[in-house]
DNA sequence: ATGTATGCAAAACATTTGCACCTGG
DNA sequence: CCAGGTGCAAATGTTTTGCATACAT
């Protein structure tokens, strides 16, 4: 039961927070935009304002549950924060998003930091390519659904 | 005189698109949003619309004389395409961007891709951080200007 | 001339906010 | 009960578009 988490960041537990959290936990996709869980919302009849799903993601992002990204098109989508900092790495036909970690990068980016004399705070790192897959119908369809 | 440029990108010359290619050239910040520039047409007392703006840096854009960048905030900035390829690091007190390249983490990319099956296009590699120099004021304000 | 580029105003988006009402602890 | 959360509608800020006019070639 999510209601835990939600306590444990601070947060009361309300319905808009467990279902919203719901669908950021269930999704098949792992990042999803303000519209699209505002649509799931939808769908499952739940009656739930657009202007809540932002209030409530923002509160995600500040209470650490949640992190928010700008990909290419400049539409911020959001992504649960569970296991370790990973970059991703996008498709640009099918928006396919997938995820990595490179030791070597992460190092490499803490000692340009130093070089220019900053304290590295965050960063990200998007690699967008074409998948040759199969599944990949060369779509023309950018980013998500 | 950059009409040159503009011919060669396949840009018929005129007033608007000289005049933002020059403030692009000649501007002390290298990443201006479409705001940034129109205010210094406004103060140059150029007779040039946002929408222009919009208009030419998309063209500008779409014929690689610039490059467009989201940095955290989600709006846009432009950046003029000279020298080689290269990465940013940005400080979240003063809005100071740097640019850096780092071999290694260029090639970790490339193998990064491969091994997810991903023809590479692009990347996008922001490190955000705050920069302990003397100039930094440790503003709030956050990107440009 | 003539097709393209521009200015202006209005539209289209994504996101935020004000306010009266509702809800969780 | 009461602070805080929520829905709705309206405001905001950025970017795009429609259309009549102006301009480069």
């Amino acid at each position: 039961m999510e209601g835990n988490d939600l306590r444990k960041a601070g947060l009361k537990v309300t319905l808009p927070r467990v279902k919203i959290l719901d669908i950021l936990e269930k999704s098949g996709t792992r990042h999803l935009s303000a519209e699209d869980i505002y649509r799931r919302l939808v769908d499952l009849k739940e009656d739930i304002g657009l202007a809540t799903v932002y209030r409530v993601l923002t509160q995600f992002e500040a209470a650490g549950l949640i992190t928010r990204h700008h990909f290419a098109d400049g539409m911020a989508v959001f992504e649960l924060n569970a296991g370790p900092h990973h970059d991703h790495i996008l498709c640009l036909d099918c928006g396919r998003v997938e995820e990595f970690v490179d030791s070597g990068i992460e190092e490499r980016q803490t000692a340009v930091a130093e070089r220019h004399g900053f304290a590295i705070s965050d960063h990200a790192l998007v690699i967008y390519g074409h998948c040759r897959k199969a599944q990949c119908p060369h779509r023309s369809a950018p980013t998500h659904e």
